[in-house]
DNA sequence: TGACAAAGCGTAGAATGTACACTATCGTTT
DNA sequence: AAACGATAGTGTACATTCTACGCTTTGTCA
């Protein structure tokens, strides 16, 4: 008898699952790791695993994430708690769901042992995924965009110093749309959360660019 | 031996809890239950309970604020979950967290028998709350306040027809400042989600005004 | 029928958002 | 060293939205 944690009541067993965003080659891509074991053996899945008893659900978000792709230090953030009584054929799984964003440069994956366990898919061609994940991975894209719009989400995409460029082309890919330059500087400079930090990039054969810096780049901070 | 749900790994128990919202007497006030067990036997707290095994964890929320408050029918929105490892004293409890909001005339408490442990408290004179509901409580205005900036959420206080004035004051409690009349109507009616059911109502020795209703109840769309 | 109370309505100025094109500065090529 | 290619960097005019503000209407009640 190896079920020794025993309790009146039936309880559910918790996990969680981290949809994490970044930008990479100009595209929205996000990460999956491929299953190694039943249920959905082989199949693309969200990085996620179960909560440890005496683990903060954070904590648990994080630790999963670092185990099976080795990233860590990226924003996270709850999104949602999904807890469909058939959403895993085992056994009742309630899981709590987290998003995460990070600037490609700062998301080095896992030794290439495992390389082909763990890869970054573009948004537009993620595969059909394990368990109710599709879902999950829509949620997180829909909050990302609706927070875009209130709040200065964009910058956990950047690294710690960037172009105006670069920015204007994060928010570009973002919402899909080409934005015009001389707007697009007014806008982001009057928000005050960004400042020059004196630098400036070559970046080509061309003008060098002005680089600047998040003011606060640990908070998100609402806008308008 | 009692404890007859057994496991491999330590399991959570999973709760949720529900902070109601309505506008009375001019106030936003919500409802708490004086705790009826221990632990924090006596002192008030979010009504909530347990999730059954087999249930969805919406379908726990609105059971359990049936069940505890003869409360029905409300609109009702996922808020957090909360999962701090010591947050009960008990054992381990994962808790997701709703808020609920509803015009107060569909708000018809339980039978007087319960009704010293039913209350509705304004949202100044919130007492100390059982286990972190001060917290959720905090996070649900937070969330209430955003909404209403970018969403039609305040409709769900509102009663199937209703006055504009009356829909003034609402927004008025609730961000908690007086509104210009005329610029207040040509912006709600510009939104284009309420429209006026030609019927006028009586409220008093004086005119009486228009009464509206809203297009689409039971959806919370986004503004602006 | 006169007093009271809330309903209902419009305009002018300020602030914000949007459309739009040329010059500056670097590296590279000839 | 001059010309070229490529991105950086900048301002203005117009449209739209937001904000401030007071009087007339329409009912009830005494």
């Amino acid at each position: 008898m190896t079920d020794s944690y025993c309790y009146r009541y039936p309880h559910p067993a918790v996990s969680t699952d981290i949809v994490v965003f970044t930008i990479r080659d100009q595209r929205l891509q996000l990460l999956l790791i491929r299953r190694g074991g039943p249920p959905f053996l082989g199949e693309w899945a969200l990085p996620g695993g179960f909560l440890d008893i005496d683990e903060d659900l954070e904590h648990c978000a994080k630790r999963e994430l670092a185990e099976e792709t080795g990233i860590a230090d990226v924003y996270l953030e709850q999104l949602y708690t999904f807890g469909r009584p058939d959403r895993d054929p085992r056994e009742r799984v309630i899981s709590v769901t987290y998003y995460a964003l990070s600037p490609s440069d700062r998301m080095a994956l896992r030794a290439a042992s495992d390389a082909d366990d763990v890869r970054w898919f573009p948004f537009e061609e993620i595969p059909r995924l394990a368990f109710d994940h599709n879902r999950i991975v829509a949620l997180a894209h829909r909050r990302l965009i609706a927070k875009l719009s209130y709040s200065t989400i964009a910058f956990q995409f950047m690294p710690h110093t960037f172009t105006l460029s670069e920015l204007q082309g994060v928010y570009e890919i973002l919402r899909n749309e080409k934005l015009d330059k001389r707007n697009f500087r007014k806008w982001i400079l009057a928000l005050d959360q960004i400042e020059p930090t004196g630098e400036k990039r070559r970046n080509g054969s061309h003008r060098p660019a002005m680089t600047y810096r998040v003011n606060n780049p640990d908070r998100v901070e609402f806008i308008r």
